[in-house]
DNA sequence: ACCTGAACACCGTTCAAGT
DNA sequence: ACCTGAACACCGTTCAAGT
C-alpha cells in the first residue's frame, strides 16, 4: 500500500493526461494518490524537482541507438522518436522545454545524434551544434502542435480576411501535423546534407 | 493619475524583467502600478489575456517587410529580429511559446516571410511551411536560451565525466548562443536553398 | 469610467506529530 | 520510513460598493 517514487510519477503523468500542465497541482496529485499533499514531499523536494523527473521519464529509451543505415535515416528516427516521445503525454512538450538539455535522457539523446553526425563526417563541434537545432526545431514545433490555445484556428482565421497570405498560413496550420513536422525536418536535413558532403549549394 | 491599457503592459513587461514569468502575479503588478489586483480586471479579463498582449506587444515591429536583396538575406533579417524580440525580456521565448501564431503581430511576421520565400520562387504552400519550420527552430532555441535551470551547466559537467561526446555537447551549451543560433540557421536556409533552386543536393 | 475592499476557492511548502 | 494534520504565505478572480 505504500508509495513508491515511480507510483508518484505514474500518477504525475495521469494526472497530466486528465488536467494539463496547469492542472497539475500537488494537491490533485495527492489526492489521485491516496495521500496528503504534504506527504509527496518525502519522495520529491519540491514539485519542480517532481516535473523534471516526469519530463526525464518521458524520454527514456529516446537515445537508444538507430539501427544501422544511412546517417540522413538515422536521425530521422531519432527526430521522429523525440516527437512522439513529447506528444506522449499531454503538455509535453511544454513540461520538457523548462529542463532542456538538462535531464540525463536528453543530453544521451544528443550524445546518440553528435556520433551519428560524426559517423557521417562531421566535426564534433558541427555535430553537437547540428543536434541543438534538430532538438530546438522538434521541441519548438510539438510545443506549437500540443498548444490548444482555446480558439487558435478561429483567431487566424478571422485575421486572414482578404489576405491570402493569412489564409495560406491558417490553411497550412489546420494541415497535418505529421507532415508538417515532416517537411521541415527534411528541410534541415538537406542543409545537414550539405555540410556532410562537404559542399554548399552555391558551389554548383 | 489614471491607468491606461498601456501602463498595465509597461508595468507587466517590467515586472516580468524584475520577476520572471513565474514571478508576475495580479498583485504585483497592482502594487508595482498603486492599484489592487482586482482593478487590473476592468483593462484586461484576465492574466491570459493580459499575457498575451504582452507577447504580442514583444512582436511589434517583427513583421514589417525587410529591405530588398537576396531572398536568404532578408529571411536572415526576419528571423535575426524574432530572435531579439524574443529575448528583449525575460523568459520572452516561453511567454510567447504559449501564444504562438495566435497573436497578429505573430501571423504578420509570418506573412512576411511567405512572401520574400514566393518572391525567391516558393509555392505558398512551401513557403508557409517553411515560415512554420523557421519559426518553430528560433522558438526553441530562445527558450533554451533562456531559460535559467539553476545549475544548468554543471548537471551537464556532471554527467560528461568520461564520456567524450557529452563533453563536447557540454562545451557546445557554454558556447556563445549567438553563433550557435546562426549555425543552426545557415542549416535551414541551406535546406531552403534546394527547394529555391529546385534540385535536391543528391542529384549532383 | 475606474477602482477599492473584501471575500472565495484555491495554491506550494513546512513541520511537528503520529504510526 | 512514510505519512497526517494543520498551518503559513501566497495565488487568480469576482463583485458590491465607492468616487
Amino acid at each position: 500500500m505504500q508509495l513508491r517514487r515511480a507510483d508518484v510519477l505514474r500518477g504525475a503523468r495521469d494526472l497530466l493526461d486528465a488536467d494539463g500542465l496547469d492542472g497539475l497541482t500537488m494537491r490533485k496529485l495527492g489526492a489521485a494518490l491516496n495521500v496528503q499533499a504534504g506527504g509527496l514531499y518525502w519522495h520529491f523536494p519540491s514539485k519542480q524537482a517532481l516535473l523534471e523527473a516526469v519530463a526525464d521519464d518521458l524520454l527514456a529509451g529516446v537515445a537508444e541507438t538507430p539501427p544501422a543505415g544511412p546517417w540522413d535515416q538515422r536521425l530521422l528516427t531519432l527526430a521522429h522518436r523525440l516527437r512522439q516521445a513529447l506528444l506522449s503525454v499531454r503538455d509535453g512538450a511544454r513540461l520538457v522545454a523548462e529542463t532542456f538539455v538538462t535531464e540525463p535522457n536528453t543530453s544521451m539523446a544528443g550524445r546518440t545524434g553528435m556520433r551519428i553526425l560524426m559517423d557521417a563526417g562531421l566535426p564534433a563541434e558541427q555535430a553537437a551544434w547540428t543536434m541543438f537545432a534538430v532538438g530546438h526545431y522538434v521541441l519548438g514545433h510539438t510545443i506549437e502542435e500540443q498548444s490548444t490555445g482555446a480558439d487558435r484556428e478561429a483567431k487566424l482565421a478571422a485575421q486572414a480576411e482578404a489576405d491570402a497570405d493569412l489564409r495560406e498560413l491558417a490553411a497550412a496550420i489546420g494541415a497535418d501535423p505529421g507532415r508538417r513536422f515532416e517537411f521541415g525536418l527534411a528541410l534541415m536535413i538537406d542543409g545537414i546534407r550539405v555540410r556532410v558532403s562537404g559542399r554548399t549549394p552555391a558551389d554548383s
